[in-house]
DNA sequence: TGGGACACGTA
DNA sequence: CGTACGTGTCCCAC
């Protein structure tokens, strides 16, 4: 039989392969839409997929581990004992691999007690004598024991997976000098590190070699031991023992009893059906178009393979595009009671609506909205009515509605916020994004380069119509908890948070402009000065240049280190002044203070529009505990803490024709949702005092009368409280303090002796997401984490403190949004209204007149806004500016 | 022009 | 070796 002819057996080693695609590909990149990590498998197919494409196998089978146990193991405990924990990514990926296989035809292999590589010895070793080319696939060295002339070993380098290299007994001996079957008595003698097996000391592969030439074999250079000279001869015939161990341990297997032969794995048709399933739940396209091609050229029926593989999705409905009467008619039986939900999607330009798509599941419209519109009444009417509508991200929707002066009603889905909701960690995503990760279908993209576009753009119609799918596919996931965050308070809170954004706050740009020039002189100034003092101009803006200045040519002592030199910052700053005074430093820290504060002062005066408004816009997915955020420009951090930074807010006055601005915030709001979850009863207590939270707390801890709690002792205390919720070190507590470790630590023992229910509350927060995967709101909001299991360390501790962190500020966040849908219901008949939201607090304008109705309004919402085992309190306040109104 | 790193403002 | 954000600047890569 000449080799042309030979059947060809390919056996591949899943596990070790698996394993090293793991390690090779970047293990975020390769994620389905569950958070199920691919990149194992997908290297592993990949790699699968070229051997297939260059050897040609005839026969095929892929071999797996049970379990890190094996009859070795039993024999030899340490036997690869100093492998670690297989990491929890990986460990998810092996049955989806498999599963993948099956789908394939391709046969899976494992036996009991058995490794992998025997399973392949066994079948190298019949294949070779049953008249197959045989080739092995492993990331195992021992591997090579098997090659013969008919058995070729296709090792993966360093490089990973993407390229193998081919061992035969010619490479064999050209890489180690002798034949492969007497390579395990070399590795025997030298030993093997990721096996935990000990070699002879002193003895290297070229020593070991070199007897082995000379013997023959590993026992023959036991009989001759007495001849070998020199220390290493000494360790060969002290250590012997080793050395027979480890060649018991790495021989291969060749007669595993096996419910296979070579014979019996020919490769079978590829199921493209089953395929195409598990590939779109792996969400691997390319990969599936490689095994579509393969499957077609194996089976030679191009169309039957099409067939299958297309997607079995619905298929868009025809667009009609309709106006007037005929429009109001289709709307009238579309969206009468019983019929299915639909879904609009505005059209717009450069800010401006160019049209509307409207789709149910079977019908989709096209609206145009240009100059000429005789009769859209009936369409505005059902747009303004509680007519459910879904929606991809409906604030900006309604913001565009708005400005033509349509107020959109009847929002009853929005696939950003519900995408969100299930993976809070990730924005909702634009709509192709998202009809391409939940319903893998690819929408044509508009390339913004492209002056004459090549795929013409999808009808807002049709787009509506995959806003139907995509929300058909979120409202699966979403379990009740979710669903009533996204029902209760998200959806809702879309019109509140769109009017807020449309309103904006009129900020007294006068203010802004004198404070602007004032600290512009000040830091030219200080710049002038700062420069004076060390000789020369740098910019003090470049972290760069400052280390030039501070360690090498002040010469002063080396602050906390960073990626790019050591830290200028204004805690490092703070360190060098007390350590090396020098005046440049005091000058750089004032410098800092003025430019940050100028900053802030015109980005928020560039971005107030012709009436002297500011429009935020608010990031309703922004974070991933449930706050949202505030952009362009960011309102939330407006400064507070310093003198000069509050004059700030000063600029930030009622509307012209309003009355008072009026600052409502939450005091305390996290200890209180602390207390409330971890059921303290000292804590609890603390709060239903009446005295001073952390007064309080100091009397607990050190033992004193509330009255005798000194300015030190509650500033600890404070500081304690506040940390317990970011999940705060022994060793950042006395940083923060700048008190000893020691000290640091007993502080927390004494708080813990005092309100160790909080403690209890934190561990066990942390245990029940380990378990359960995420955490979870006092409402129902949850947070995945992936991490909590991680073998890394550092990815573990930051995921614990994110864990223990999320229910409370998310807790916060539920409720202060709560209570802004209580308080926009009732300004409903009133004129004043609601303007900023930052976390804990929120800043209304008061029509005049309203003062006290608005402020009744506001406190009864805010504290009514959850029930808890602590009563919530509402600190409010009036006054002409934002500044005044915070006393 | 884009993006990483740094610094710093808020709760 | 404390959670959650957004923005401006510098600076280097493309």
């Amino acid at each position: 039989m000449s080799d042309s002819e030979k059947p060809t057996l390919l056996v591949i080693d899943g596990h070790s392969l698996a394993f090293r695609a793991f390690y090779a590909l970047p293990v975020d990149s390769f994620q389905n839409r569950e958070g199920q990590h691919t990149n194992a498998i997908h290297g592993f197919i990949s790699m699968m997929l070229n051997l297939l494409k260059a050897e040609k196998p005839t026969h095929l089978a892929v071999a797996f581990d049970i379990s890190r146990y094996s009859f070795r193991t039993r024999e030899y405990p340490e036997y690869k004992g100093t492998r670690g924990e297989t990491p929890p990514e990986f460990v998810g990926q092996v049955p989806l691999l498999e599963e993948a296989l099956k789908a394939m035809g391709i046969t899976t292999i494992s036996k009991e007690d058995y490794e992998a590589d025997d399973i392949l010895a066994t079948l190298a070793f019949r294949g070779s004598r049953e008249g197959f080319t045989v080739y092995v696939c492993s990331g195992d060295r021992d591997a090579i024991q098997m090659i013969n002339d008919d058995v070729t070993l296709l090792y993966p380098n360093a490089r990973g997976v993407s390229e193998l290299k081919r061992y035969d007994r010619d490479s064999v001996f050209e890489r180690y000098g002798i034949e492969p079957h007497q390579y395990p008595d070399v590795a025997a003698l030298v030993g093997e590190t990721s096996d935990n097996l000990i070699g002879i000391d002193k003895v290297g592969e070229k020593t070991a070699v070199k007897w082995i030439n000379q013997y023959g074999s590993l026992s023959g250079v036991l009989e001759h031991a007495d001849e070998i000279k020199g220390v290493v001869g000494e360790k060969l015939r002290e250590q012997s023992d080793r050395a027979i161990r480890n060649r018991k341990l790495n021989h291969l297997l060749t007669d595993v009893d096996l419910p296979f032969g070579p014979a019996d794995l020919l490769r079978r048709p590829i199921d493209v059906a089953a395929v195409r399933e598990v590939f779109d739940k792996l969400q691997f396209r390319t990969l599936l178009e490689r095994v579509l091609k393969i499957a077609q050229e194996e089976s030679g029926d191009t169309e039957t393979v099409e067939a299958i593989a297309a997607p079995a999705g619905p298929v868009a409905p025809p667009v009609r595009t309709m106006v007037d009467e005929e429009l109001a008619k289709w709307l009238g039986t579309v969206s009468a009671n019983g019929t299915a939900p639909l879904a609009v999607r505005v059209e717009s330009l450069n800010g401006k609506i160019e049209g509307f798509g409207i789709s149910s599941l079977t019908e989709s419209a096209y609206v145009p909205w240009g100059a000429h519109r005789p009769d859209y009444a009936a369409l505005e009417a059902w747009l303004e009515s509680d007519a459910p509508k879904y929606l991809h991200t409906a604030k900006n929707q309604l913001k565009l509605l708005a400005s033509e002066n349509i107020a959109l009603g009847g929002i009853a889905f929005d696939t950003t916020l519900a995408a969100w909701l299930l993976k809070p960690s990730s924005k909702g995503d634009d709509l192709a994004s998202q009809v391409y990760d939940f319903l893998g279908d690819t929408l044509p993209q508009p390339d913004p380069n492209q002056l004459l576009q090549e795929a013409e753009a999808l009808s807002p119609a049709t787009e509506a119509w995959y806003i139907l799918r995509v929300s058909e596919y979120l409202a699966e996931k979403l379990e009740p908890g979710t669903r009533s965050v996204l029902d209760d308070i998200e959806i809702p809170l879309v019109p509140v948070l769109a009017n807020m954004e449309l309103t904006g706050t009129y900020i007294n740009r006068d203010i802004l402009g004198r404070l602007s020039t004032e600290l512009g002189e000040s830091s030219t100034d200080l710049a002038a000065r700062a420069y004076a003092e060390i000789g020369r101009e740098v910019n003090l803006g470049s972290p760069k240049q400052l280390q030039q200045v501070l360690f090498e040519e002040l010469n002063m002592p080396k602050t906390r280190a960073n990626k790019t030199g050591y830290s200028t910052d204004a805690a490092a700053l703070a360190d060098l002044q007390e350590q090396a005074p020098h005046p440049f430093l005091d000058l750089l820290l004032k410098h800092r203070d003025a430019t940050k504060l100028k900053q802030i002062i015109d980005t928020v005066d560039k971005a107030a529009d012709s009436s002297s408004r500011v429009h935020t816009t608010y990031d309703q997915t922004g974070s991933s505990t449930g706050r949202i955020s505030s952009n362009d420009p960011n309102l939330q951090n407006i400064p507070i803490r310093t003198e000069v930074g509050r004059e700030i807010r000063t600029a930030f006055e009622p509307s012209p024709g309003f009355e008072t601005m009026l600052t409502a915030d939450y005091s305390q709001i996290e200890m209180r949702i602390m207390a409330h979850l971890s059921g303290d009863e000292g804590l609890i207590e603390a709060f239903h005092s009446g005295e001073d939270l952390h007064r309080f707390v100091g009397a607990r801890i050190f033992h004193v009368d509330t009255a005798d709690v000194t300015p030190l002792m509650r500033t600890k205390v404070k500081a304690m409280s506040y940390g317990l919720a970011y999940g705060l070190s022994a060793f950042g507590l006395s940083k923060q303090l700048r008190i000893d470790t020691a000290e640091a630590k007993q502080l927390m023992t004494d708080y813990f002796e005092r309100f160790g229910a909080v403690r209890e509350y934190l561990r066990s927060v942390v245990v029940q997401a380990k378990e359960d995967g995420y955490t979870t709101t006092i409402f129902g909001r949850r947070r995945p984490f992936g991490d909590l299991n991680s073998s890394n360390r550092v990815l573990r501790e930051n995921a614990e403190r994110q864990a223990l962190n999320a229910p409370i500020q998310g807790s916060a966040a539920d409720i202060l949004k709560r209570a802004m849908l209580g308080v926009a219901a009732d300004l409903e008949p009133l004129n004043s209204r609601m303007l900023l939201q930052v976390h804990d607090e929120l800043v209304l304008e008061v029509a005049t007149g309203e003062l006290d109705a608005v402020s009744e309004i506001v406190r009864k919402r805010m504290t009514g806004a959850a029930e808890l085992a602590v009563p919530l309190e509402v600190q409010v306040g009036t006054g002409p500016n934002w500044d005044a109104a915070a006393h």
